[in-house]
DNA sequence: GTCTATAGGTGGATAGAC
DNA sequence: GTCTATCCACCTATAGAC
């Protein structure tokens, strides 16, 4: 690999994320990325196989670091706080890394919250194996520390909050900068966050 | 028209129905849905003037009743039980009707539920304008009717909720068949239901 | 209203030169 | 690693016979 500039492997992903991002995994064809990132039509196939194994890339390159970073913020709070985490604390670590990675934070992709929602719309079986792969091993994780917050509830009660909590975040993510009255567009990023995790940890402490 | 049997147009709107839903709607070809329809390639133009037609025709089919029978779920219950009604009884209202087009009540339609995730992420903005359509009075009429049921709230609270309950709401039927462990699929749709409900309520009366 | 035939375009993939 | 040229499958839309 001879470094000058992004490098047309990465070049490629980024053009990619963008423009599958904005206008959805079938209607961008291998043409429009390889002119847009001014790679050779031909890169795809020779970097990545197609376009599937290109998609499925752009996919991961995403995930793996928020999910990476949603453990990680659990296990420090976990280290920092006493293994019995409130349920606020354990949403956050869910949510938040979640949320930096969109625009508005420094580091904030600006495709990542539509590309997220493309991939869990996405009807292929191997994009479903994909986030499979991604998140049970998270979930799994996370429900562990609920159940400890929230004995009283059974294991189905925190598998099905947990997945409306995602569904909230999710659609949140997807429809953040669409569908938004003009009234309520001054309430910030920071302030959605806080919203969305006091939401969701009285909707757990339900009952 | 003349009826005999189901008829061309219906045909083809329930075929495509189907097939989007289970594949998304650029990887169904008009050559699929005519053929699986068993009516000509032609038809497809001639009854409704192109793809993006029908597709619009597919969504809107089936969006405007579940809308119509919110609200006159909502107006019924104010009629019955007086206009301050519970958090509880305005989100049934809006999440039952959704629910009964799901696959396990008798009218529901099998794919009703991909197809709605699947309408809210798709990026043209016809469709985009479509949803604008179908739910900014729905929205106006609910946070109305939940800013009587929590006067405390502002505005935006009750804006951002609402979002959020869409959210867990439409996840939830995107995924309701998909990523569910072994242990959590004897929990059945009433039940389902009955978990949501309870979960977005406890999330509006937050703080 | 239904059908055939076809025009006119775009897609992913790849062989083979450099 | 990069590029050109090209193959061939598939798409939507439509003209025109029945």
């Amino acid at each position: 690999m001879n470094e000058a500039g992004p490098g047309t492997k990465t070049r490629i992903l980024d053009v990619a994320e963008d423009l599958f991002a904005e206008q959805g995994l079938d209607r961008v064809s291998i043409r429009d990325i390889t002119e847009a990132a001014a790679v050779n039509l031909a890169a795809v196939s020779y970097h990545f196989g197609g376009k599937f194994e290109l998609i499925a890339e752009v996919f991961e390159r995403r995930l793996r670091p928020v999910n990476d970073a949603r453990l990680v913020a659990l296990d420090r709070a976990e280290k920092e706080l006493g293994l019995k985490l409130k349920v606020e604390e354990i949403l956050t670590a869910f949510i938040q890394p979640a949320i930096e990675c969109c625009p508005g934070h420094e580091k904030g992709s600006k495709a990542f919250a539509k590309l997220f929602g493309r991939c869990l719309a996405e009807p292929r079986p191997e994009i479903e194996n994909l986030l499979r792969r991604q998140f049970e091993p998270l979930v799994e994780r996370f429900e562990k520390a609920l159940i400890r917050a929230l004995p009283h509830l059974s294991r189905a009660d925190v598998f099905w909050r947990l997945k409306f909590t995602f569904g909230a975040l999710h659609h949140w993510m997807l429809t953040k900068d669409r569908f938004i009255p003009a009234w309520a567009v001054k309430t910030d990023l920071d302030q959605q966050t806080e919203k969305l995790i006091a939401f969701a940890s009285a909707g757990f402490k339900a009952q």
